[in-house]
RNA sequence: GUCCCCAUCGUCCAGAGGCCUAGGACGUGGCCCUUUCAAGGCUAAAACGCGGGUUCGAAUCCCGCUGGGGACGCCA
């Protein structure tokens, strides 16, 4: 079994396309079969190496690796279609030899003229056949006068194309609906459906797996096939994926990239896990599994039918699972760059490093992407009483009658560092017994005078984090924190102003 | 317009003629836990688009309608 996936480098790849990639991948490491990558860069005037180059990042970042592309090349080589150019021009040659296909000399305007006169009628926009039976003396001499022509394919009159489509059972089209396309443009460059036919061909793809949107594509290369002499593959259509307002999934919707996804902070397995439910169901009543797992379980068969509606809720549900279930030093890792940008480390040290790796675990749970996690310790490094005191959700926190006195012990009770989470609930415990606080009464005020804020994570976590980090040496590269200590006695001060 | 594809809770899936009083997950509501926000546990509401057949029996098969999507490029 030899698969592939065939993206043209125009740009991010998109997640329906990431999809498409990932059933491939699926089906072939689910069946010990090949996955080759090729990249269908025929438009020259779209295709960029730096796409390329995103999207290869991207399918590795994802964890689809393939057994055959261009930068690991193989016994079909090569697998970028500039460069296999000689390929489609012989076969073209063969296929004119045949009478299979014919120059046609329209212009683009005429064709264009062409079509809204047809679509005007009512009828469809299809090629008229203008150049389908020029004669041999008119062709060469329209040559010689110096006229670049395309080359069209000739379908054959009055017959149907049927095939079993793996996902959806048989597919018909009459070969009336079907247009002459072009194979060869003017310029020589091979057009895609030819492109395919020929590289798929040559590629010993057993199985396309591919987008809905290629079904109509299917039958006139199914022709070429014919013509040229090849046996077809089976194909498979993957319906699309849409936006919630049921048209397809575009920047609109928000992100639609994976290179996007992979900076708002989402992990590699968490995406591949969603896309996999998205049209398919694993059975059973599990649905969060390992790409093993899924590859394992894959059967192109069971792919559903209809168009899938990109759900971001039950994809962030899928991230925080898949963060939670993260090591801390792969966590530290993969968010290090947003506590970089927050300014909160200024270098990866490996103290800077080891601290966050602390740090994170109590934040993780509660976010829904790794972007959002430098917010949710935000109180650690951006600490500030005066301004926290003048925010009315936390001024009142003073409005409870035992809050001055819980403040005021709070300042005596810490002289020093409170680095675990004993020595903070001793402490809690005898400012309780001294002022008779307890509850929200005793903790409220504690957590805005140690954070700032009226939120966050538990406070016998919070708090050692904050003396830890306070700790750090200098050499460490995170910004200075402020310790709990000095938080009690500023947030006092700033208390008594008011 | 023509051709093709599709149709189960708001969303993603399960369901391949009786196991369906239609199951699971996300989301939503409620309850519990709790020093807070989350998380977690429990729980509730929520769907077979419509109309005809076939059959003893249809979410499941057939036809039509409606609705949605795709294609009709010297884009892929």
């Amino acid at each position: 079994m030899r698969l592939r996936f065939a993206p043209s480098p125009t740009g991010q790849l998109h997640v329906g396309n990431a999809r498409t990639a990932l059933f491939n991948w699926l089906l072939a490491h689910g069946k010990e079969g090949t996955f080759i990558l090729r990249i269908e860069d025929t438009d020259a005037e779209r295709s960029t190496r730096e796409s390329e180059a995103g999207i290869l990042d991207d399918l590795r970042w994802l964890g689809l690796d393939w057994d055959e592309g261009p930068d690991v090349e193989g016994p079909h080589g090569p697998y970028r279609q500039s460069e296999r150019l000689h390929l489609y021009a012989s076969y073209a040659n063969e296929l004119m030899a045949g009478n299979h296909a014919y120059y046609c000399f329209c212009s683009p305007q005429q064709l264009d003229a062409d079509r809204r006169a047809r679509l005007d009628e009512g009828l469809p926009p299809g090629y008229l056949g203008t150049c389908r039976n020029l004669s041999p003396e008119e062709v060469q001499r329209r040559l010689d006068a110096g006229e670049r022509p395309v080359i069209r394919f000739r379908v054959p009159e009055g017959v149907d194309v049927a095939f079993q489509d793996l996902v959806r059972g048989e597919v018909t089209f009459s070969s009336a609906v079907i247009s002459d396309p072009v194979i060869v443009r003017s310029d020589g460059r091979p057009q895609y459906n030819f492109a395919v036919v020929v590289d798929d061909a040559l590629m010993e793809i057993t199985h396309v797996i591919r987008g809905e949107d290629h079904i109509s594509n299917t039958p006139r290369q199914l022709l070429m096939y014919q013509a040229l002499g090849f046996t077809p593959p089976h194909f498979a259509h993957l319906s699309l994926v849409m936006g919630p307002d049921h048209t397809p999934l575009s920047k609109r919707h928000g992100a639609t990239s994976v290179a996007q996804f992979r900076e708002r902070g989402y992990l590699p397995e968490a995406l591949v896990n969603y896309l996999a439910l998205l049209g398919w169901s694993p059975g059973g009543d599990e649905e969060l599994l390992p790409i093993g797992e899924l590859a394992s379980r894959f059967e192109i068969e069971d792919v559903g039918h209809s168009a899938g509606i990109f759900d971001p809720e039950k994809l962030a549900w899928m991230n925080r699972h898949y963060m939670k279930a993260a090591s801390p030093g792969r966590l530290a890792a993969e968010s290090a760059r947003y506590f970089l940008q927050a300014g909160y480390i200024l270098q990866r040290t490996p103290e800077a490093m080891e601290y966050l790796a602390s740090l994170l675990p109590m934040a993780v749970g509660s976010v829904d992407r790794l972007e959002e996690i430098p917010e949710r310790v935000r109180f650690v490094f951006a600490y500030d009483a005066v301004a926290a005191l003048a925010r009315p959700e936390i001024a009142a926190v003073l409005d409870d009658p035992g809050a001055r006195a819980v403040l005021a012990a709070l300042a005596e009770e810490i002289t020093g560092p409170l680095l675990d989470r004993e020595s903070f609930r001793a402490m809690a415990n005898r400012i309780k017994d001294r002022t008779g606080q307890k509850g929200k009464s005793l903790f409220h005020p504690i957590r805005a005078a140690m954070t700032g804020e009226g939120g966050g994570p538990e406070l016998d976590l919070a708090v050692p984090a904050i003396d830890r980090g306070a700790a750090l040496a200098a050499g460490a590269r995170v910004s200075r924190i402020m310790s709990c200590h000095e938080r009690a006695r500023s947030f006092a001060r700033a208390t008594e102003k008011l």
